[in-house]
DNA sequence: TTTTTGAGTGAACATCTGTACACGAATGAG
DNA sequence: CTCATTCGTGTACAGATGTTCACTCAAAAA
């Protein structure tokens, strides 16, 4: 017992997410690396001190991502997050300033998430030349939404939230997300000739289809099963018919 | 002064409404026809019993829409919310059995302004027959948004908030207002051949692009002056897009 | 008239909240 | 080695929270 040194009880031990009461549904591993870290019992304890604290930081953000699937991030509390974690409610100053500078850190998280989706995306389109690669772009985004569920959720929750400087980051991101899915409708053929605030405008409502569409997957699971495999037809024949509209617009643009 | 027949202090005055701390911003006038009921000396106190509760009942709701406006229903408190109605916190179990009772009415009664929306909509799109109608359907809606902007922002913020019940009344609520969207649409001449399947994923698909547009233009005055005009036009061009689309859709139907 | 009813009161409770403060002890630098 | 750094601890406090209970007292019912 007493891994490393703890003689004080509930030290900074090994639990960290797990969270308190309920311990939800997915349980996201706290960390990419953490696990791989202590395989080998004659080091074990090699951790620096660095790593120690952005592993209890971590465990502060898991721990918020939790709650915030079942509840709004306005109404968790400082002392949940850090009982989640692990830790006693004066520590995580240690780590944030406050808990609405944790949201906005939660938000730039999980946006990285979002843009390695595009990312990953705007390989795919690359690969293909091809127009109608909407139904793997449904893929691509679908899978991350299942790999990062609690990400996806926090950013769909918390968009219109209460709390106005996480719900402005996400807005933030959020365009930023729609400039880069214009620039890269601008590099297809068929829209070379599309003015930037047409390009805009489309990217703004792809964004917006994409995002509704998450937003119902994750809450589909409340009614009937297999309930996910309609929404995402149904997001995929909306997409085709905003691309079908494309073509007319073009077509109309000279008046 | 004493004016009905207080004998402690702070009876259940006039006040109503007005907070405690900080008496933000717009306040709603908290009742439409209250303002006119007391304007005779001769019948001041002619308000029956069941009125008064009914308007305690409002002064709540109100309170709670005014409070909704800058944080998430799911942080408001029933103290706050008996504070701003000007009744101690144990009457608030006179009119609700808790807040999430509350915010259910909440839901209910801010949809029915929303159905109002649509059912004006319905009759100026019965008017006309022509499709084109899209600029004054948006202005309809955006008329309703600011004159009920605090409803249509409760229903922006909590459609994905924390309140399970809540969200699930908006969702219902909004799957009926597309069905309704979509058994009008089929009254189109032009679309008298879809099938209904078709129909509904449209519906939704319009729906989801008006609910975006007014939550973006109700965020929209944190940055520069009117932008309001600009989330108008987007959200035009977008419909039109697909309307164009759904020409295109129809020709593609046989295959 | 007398009686009943029910919206609103105010004190009390156990529990939770954010934050201040002094302290501990292992880490990593010198 | 010694010593400063710093992540985490435990105690403490003032305030807010949901809910209980016994009450008042005017309006409605009898």
């Amino acid at each position: 017992m007493t891994r490393t040194g703890n003689s004080t009880r509930t030290s900074r031990g090994r639990r960290a997410e797990s969270g308190d009461g309920d311990g939800g549904g997915t349980s996201r591993p706290a960390s990419t690396r953490a696990g791989a870290a202590r395989a080998d019992p004659k080091r074990a304890d090699a951790e620096s001190r660095a790593d120690r604290k952005s592993r209890t930081r971590q465990a502060l953000l898991d721990t918020t991502l939790d709650l915030v699937s079942e509840r709004s991030f306005a109404s968790i509390s400082l002392r949940e997050v850090a009982r989640g974690a692990g830790i006693v409610p004066t520590a995580f100053y240690r780590h944030f300033a406050s808990m609405e500078d944790l949201g906005v850190t939660l938000v730039e998280d999980s946006m990285r998430v979002l843009r390695r989706t595009l990312r990953d995306g705007r390989r795919d389109l690359a690969a293909r030349q091809a127009l109608p690669t909407v139904r793997t772009s449904i893929d691509i985004l679908f899978n991350q939404v299942r790999e990062d569920e609690s990400a996806f959720r926090f950013l769909i929750r918390e968009q219109h939230g209460g709390v106005t400087e996480v719900r402005r980051a996400i807005d933030t991101e959020r365009r930023l997300f729609a400039k880069e899915l214009a620039i890269d409708l601008a590099r297809l053929p068929d829209l070379s000739a599309w003015d930037a605030e047409d390009l805009e405008m489309v990217a703004d409502l792809i964004v917006t289809i994409m995002l509704t569409s998450v937003a119902e997957y994750l809450d589909s699971d409340y009614r009937g099963r297999g309930l996910e495999r309609e929404v995402i037809d149904r997001v995929e024949r909306q997409l085709v018919l905003v691309f079908l509209g494309m073509d007319r617009w073009r077509s109309r643009r000279d008046h």
